[in-house]
DNA sequence: CGGCATACG
DNA sequence: CGTA
DNA sequence: GCCG
């Protein structure tokens, strides 16, 4: 019934619909045409949006309707979740009138006849739990302690949380009243953390009163509404900031142009009804045509905005059928002629020429290969190479890096998606290594603050990754260690565990640097491992591209924030901290002269922009979003204090490459943040979970590059 | 036309 | 210049 | 490629 479409791949027996802003009659047209050619039994179907709006639909028997939310959810879970719970609101079956009118606005769902599937009279409360999957994962906070037992406080959990004082958690129960302590007893056992008395906790702070990182607890609690208008608000800034303060719905509404389109329809190639949901073959294609920007000036920036646009569209949960549907998604004028001429040819000219080009095809291929940029593509091009084997014949003449011939040798295995259980075996073997070192080089009796865990996507709960990435954060009693030493001993370690490959030296890791202070607050290694078989005799996993950082405790904050976001969300956060108005505000209040914030994964520094963005040149002083603050007139000119400053900061993390950045220069003091709650709060944001930080629909296969 | 996130190996 |  |  679906076939070509990518969400339908994943089942045959359901049918995923937006859920908000669609008439029960877009819905019946859509499957009009595609029944055309299925043969089996089919049920007539009356449905209502509960926006007054019904329709009578046929659809194949034994099917049901589901959100998109149903798929990701039972991908996540790994078994198929209850449909019923994830119905969308414009096919729900008709209600009896007299209390369709009573409560006309009222999500309260009625009980379905068979072909919804047998949901049968289940209790309301559960469904509209389910049908809501975010607001369940929050930490209400009472579901959070309920289970734990009211006995008497550890000794160990009194004693930190009388030094370690939690302003943000504190701010984020405001208006609610303080409970009565949550009392537990956890006990660390090696690298893993087990509760003697009730269950470990979820999340930190709040009435939990459980300081951040306490017994291997870093979740922290979050509001899903919230996140979710904190994550569109990044977005919007983002991606247009003069629309800054306007209060745009994060959504198009849903508009009355379903009836009567004026347009005519210029869409003569995709009629999946996936995608008039969303429009996945556009997003498809365009994300091909950010290849061609392949080589060229200024390229990456091109590619960018093709990635934000693609987010865009990807986020756009309305059908693209005519002109008018494409204007009203505001992309650049190039972008949007792109997305038409795919509407009416189902290519772009621009892709068509590419595709015919072996070249920009073979430097395509080679970026694939880790260690290979643009640059080295163009070298391996201009050699006559076009494909892998190529290249591998040629590997003396080309003089490849150690990294280089090792991301060929492993290319087939890296297009092997991960799943999540792999990831968190792996995840447990550098974590059992990290614990037994961090003891042995006398980590106090705070070993167990040590943070050891698997980052990046596998953090957002994505059920399959594309490396593994672990990043630790030393106890605060080795603070005065060095990282890199940290680091060498454990990859010696790992690697006579047999999780690491003995390529690019894990053997021989050694950082040079001899920079200030005893103890360089941070290290990182990438390279290659193989998860050893859950059983004996169990065939070998494919290789794997494992990254491992070490940072010190009072990294923690800033690092763990950047390695569990996704690209977009990072540079979307760091450009708010850069740029919005209330993070200038925040700012200025830190030191006089600062313009703006810049957000690390090592601190949150007071920046002064001697040219801030909107500012011609020399002459004009006009300031960037409005004037939607009193500001004291010192830029253009810093202060010689200023100046001093940024040479005594910037002398440490002076890059080799690239030109040093004139344009800003770093103030003090730092914004101290004492864990990611607080990092939101000091940008005036509110705090986003993990999960949550992927811009575009979650766990699609776009990866940004 | 300058800037586009920020840093480490 | 490569990586995240 | 797009925004200011």
């Amino acid at each position: 019934m679906f076939a070509g479409c990518k969400i339908a791949l994943c089942d045959t027996t359901h049918v995923a619909v937006r859920s908000s802003g669609c008439s029960a009659r877009t819905v019946a047209d859509r499957l009009k045409p595609l029944l055309r050619t299925w043969k089996g039994p089919v049920d007539e179907v009356r449905v209502s949006d509960g926006k007054g709006g019904q329709a009578q639909l046929r659809l194949p028997r034994g099917f049901t309707f589901c959100t998109e939310q149903w798929i990701i959810d039972s991908l996540a879970k790994g078994v198929l979740q209850p449909a019923e719970a994830y119905r969308p609101a414009c096919v729900a079956p008709p209600a009896p009138p007299p209390q369709a009118a009573q409560q006309p606005a009222s999500p309260t769902r009625q009980v379905s006849p068979a072909s919804f599937g047998a949901a049968g009279p289940a209790a309301p409360a559960q469904l509209a739990q389910l049908q809501q999957p975010e607001a369940g994962q929050g930490p209400s906070y009472s579901d959070v302690t309920a289970p734990l037992s009211e006995a008497a406080l550890s000794a160990a959990l009194a004693d930190a949380q009388q030094d370690a004082q939690q302003p943000a958690a504190g701010e984020q129960q405001q208006g609610a009243a303080p409970r009565a302590r949550p009392c537990r007893r956890v006990v660390r056992r090696g690298a893993e953390f087990v509760a003697v008395e009730g269950v470990v906790p979820q999340y930190t702070g709040g009435d939990t009163c459980l300081p951040w990182g306490a017994y291997g607890v870093w979740e922290e609690p979050f509001d899903a509404a919230a996140a979710r208008e904190t994550v569109h608000k990044l977005q919007r800034f983002y991606e247009k900031p003069s629309s800054f303060g306007a209060d745009m719905p994060a959504v198009a509404a849903p508009d009355a142009s379903e009836a009567q389109k004026p347009g005519a329809r210029i869409n003569t190639v995709c009629q999946h009804a996936c995608c008039a949901l969303r429009p996945w073959c556009i997003v498809d294609k365009l994300l091909e045509v950010k290849q061609c920007y392949i080589s060229g000036p200024a390229l990456q920036h091109k590619q960018t905005v093709i990635n934000k646009s693609a987010k865009k569209l990807e986020r756009w949960e309305q059908p693209l059928d005519t002109a008018e549907d494409v204007k009203r998604v505001e992309l650049g004028a190039k972008t949007e002629g792109k997305v038409l001429e795919i509407l009416q040819t189902g290519t772009c000219s621009k892709l068509g020429a590419a595709q015919e080009d072996p070249r920009v095809q073979a430097l395509n291929l080679f970026c694939e290969v880790w260690g290979c940029g643009v640059k080295v593509a163009e070298r391996w091009a201009a050699a006559g190479c076009r494909t892998l084997d190529d290249v591998r014949a040629r590997v003396g003449e080309l003089s490849l890096t150690a990294q280089q011939q090792a991301g060929l040798r492993h290319h087939s295995d890296m297009q092997v998606p991960i799943p999540r259980s792999e990831v968190g075996r792996a995840e447990q073997v550098v974590r059992q290594a990290c614990f037994d070192l961090v003891e042995r080089w006398g980590g106090g009796g705070d070993a167990e603050q040590t943070f050891c865990q698997g980052m990046g996507s596998y953090r957002r709960r994505a059920p399959f990754t594309h490396d593994i990435d672990i990043m630790i954060c030393l106890p605060p009693s080795l603070d005065g260690t060095s990282c890199s030493a940290f680091m060498a001993e454990l990859l010696r370690l790992l690697l006579s565990r047999g999780l690491l490959l003995d390529e690019l030296s894990p053997r021989a890791y050694s950082s040079v640097h001899v920079d200030d202070e005893g103890g360089d607050g941070s290290a990182s290694w990438s390279g290659f491992c193989r998860v050893p078989p859950a059983e004996q005799g169990a065939p070998l996993l494919p290789v794997r591209r494992i990254d491992v950082k070490v940072y010190h405790a009072a990294h923690a904050p800033y690092a763990i924030n950047y390695f569990s976001s996704g690209t977009l969300f990072s540079k979307a956060l760091r450009f708010w901290a850069n740029y919005a108005p209330p993070a200038a505000k925040v700012a200025r209040a830190a030191n006089p002269d600062a313009t703006g914030l810049k957000l690390s994964d090592v601190d949150l520094l007071p920046i002064q922009r001697l040219r801030p963005r909107g500012v011609a040149s020399p002459g004009g002083t006009k300031r960037p979003y409005g004037d939607m603050n009193g500001s004291s007139d010192s830029e253009g000119s810093p202060t010689a204090a200023a100046v001093a400053a940024a040479a005594a900061l910037s002398h440490s993390r002076r890059h080799k490459w690239g030109k040093p950045d004139g344009k800003t220069v770093e103030l003090g003091p730092a914004v101290p943040c004492t864990d990611e709650t607080s990092i939101f709060r000091t940008l005036s944001l509110d705090y986003v979970p993990p999960h949550m930080r992927n811009f575009g629909v979650a766990y699609n296969a776009s990866v940004d590059r």
